[in-house]
RNA sequence: GGUCAGAUAGCUCAGUCGGUAGAGCAGGGGACUGAAAAUCCCCGUGUCGGCGGUUCGAUUCCGUCUCUGACCA
């Protein structure tokens, strides 16, 4: 098989399910599209497959960095594509699962990234303007630099303002202008891999249920000890692993700012706007064709390989 | 049984000195190229508990009924 299946979804959609079954029927690995499963010992609340689970099935692009690391999209999609070569030289098929939309989308319209990363130090001291001269101050220096991007991104968004700021200062580009180039690509020129994207989707009142109860049970699984192993590694609050759901929700507890069921009830919730999010990128950013959660795993496994023959 | 509160959006409540009402949360929609599980934007009509009365006009005042809570027996 030439192409590349692809299986998304919002969080407790089923995918990693999915993508087990399908991956035992055509003869795949999996490669997890996912930004925080990326981490070492973001386990529990990040829902990352156990061996059992895996049944066998080799999972790629999973806890490839410790906590403290930093890890962006850019690094993703080298590696991703990397992980892509390696798995088809042994003569198997891949499976891209993940609910990381921007990840996706970066290895599906194989995005190009400049060479040119981020520079810390320029964004700290770009969000010491932001805090001492106001976020009104930050957006008219980008509007100085690049009016069709401060058009584009609202004053209040601060790190999307900062970002483009300091990509015009370490690219001596507009963000605007590649965003364009970018697009005209897209629209142009094909990815040496031919990816099929599924969506899966789930009745909204029945995955918020299921949201639930999954965060019940990741309490049984022990989320409170590895929150708390988080919580004392004391790492910046700017942190990726900070960032995740799962863990952050704990602190005001450890703090005793906040009872236990708040803090589950917050995690819940949050869980739920995330799922919203990732739904509202599906939907529109990423050409996807549908898949039923309602339908059996069977039967999702079928239709995937109908469609892609 | 009696007294006193309360009953307004899915929830918690505010408010209208009488001119049919608004916050937070929940919920919904959206944006997105190096932090993306992040970040950010937009969205509030609901018999103002039921029935009567006063009034040009009642969710607001009065009566009564129902329900809930607290206290007294």
């Amino acid at each position: 098989m030439d192409k590349i299946i692809c299986i998304v979804g919002p969080t407790a959609s089923g995918k990693t399910g999915l993508a087990i079954e399908l991956a035992k029927k055509i003869d795949a690995e999996i490669i997890s599209a996912d930004s925080m499963q990326i981490y070492k010992g973001l386990n529990v609340g990040t829902a990352k497959v156990t061996e059992e689970e895996a049944q066998g099935i080799p999972h790629h692009i999973i806890d490839v960095c410790s906590p403290e690391e930093k890890f962006s999209v850019a690094d993703f999609k080298d590696l991703c594509y990397d992980t892509i070569k390696e798995i088809k030289s042994r003569g198997k098929n891949v499976i891209i699962a993940g609910g990381t939309g921007l990840y996706v989308n970066a290895v599906v319209y194989n995005m190009n990234f400049t060479e040119e990363g981020a520079d810390e130090d320029y964004r700290k001291e770009l969000e010491k303007i932001a805090q001492e001269k106001g976020k009104e101050y930050l957006h008219n220096m980008l509007r100085e630099i690049d009016p069709e991007t401060a058009d584009e991104v609202h004053v209040n968004n601060v790190k999307r303002v900062i970002r483009a700021i300091e990509f015009a200062k370490k690219t001596n580009k507009l963000k605007s202008t590649h965003i364009q180039e970018e697009k005209d690509r897209i629209s142009n020129q094909k990815s040496e891999y031919e990816f099929v994207v599924f969506c899966i989707e789930q009745e909204r009142q029945y995955l918020y249920d299921r949201i639930n109860l999954r965060v019940d049970l990741m309490l049984k699984d022990g989320i409170l000890e590895e929150a708390r192993k988080v919580y004392d590694m004391k790492l910046p609050q700017d942190n990726t692993c900070m960032q995740a759901i799962g863990y952050k929700e704990f602190f005001p507890y450890f703090e005793g700012k906040a009872s236990i069921e708040e803090c589950i009830d917050t995690l819940k919730k949050e869980t739920r706007h995330y799922a919203k999010r990732q739904m509202t990128w599906f939907n529109n950013k990423l050409n996807s064709i549908k898949l039923d959660g309602s339908k059996s795993k069977d039967e999702l496994v079928e239709e995937i390989i109908e469609k892609v023959k």
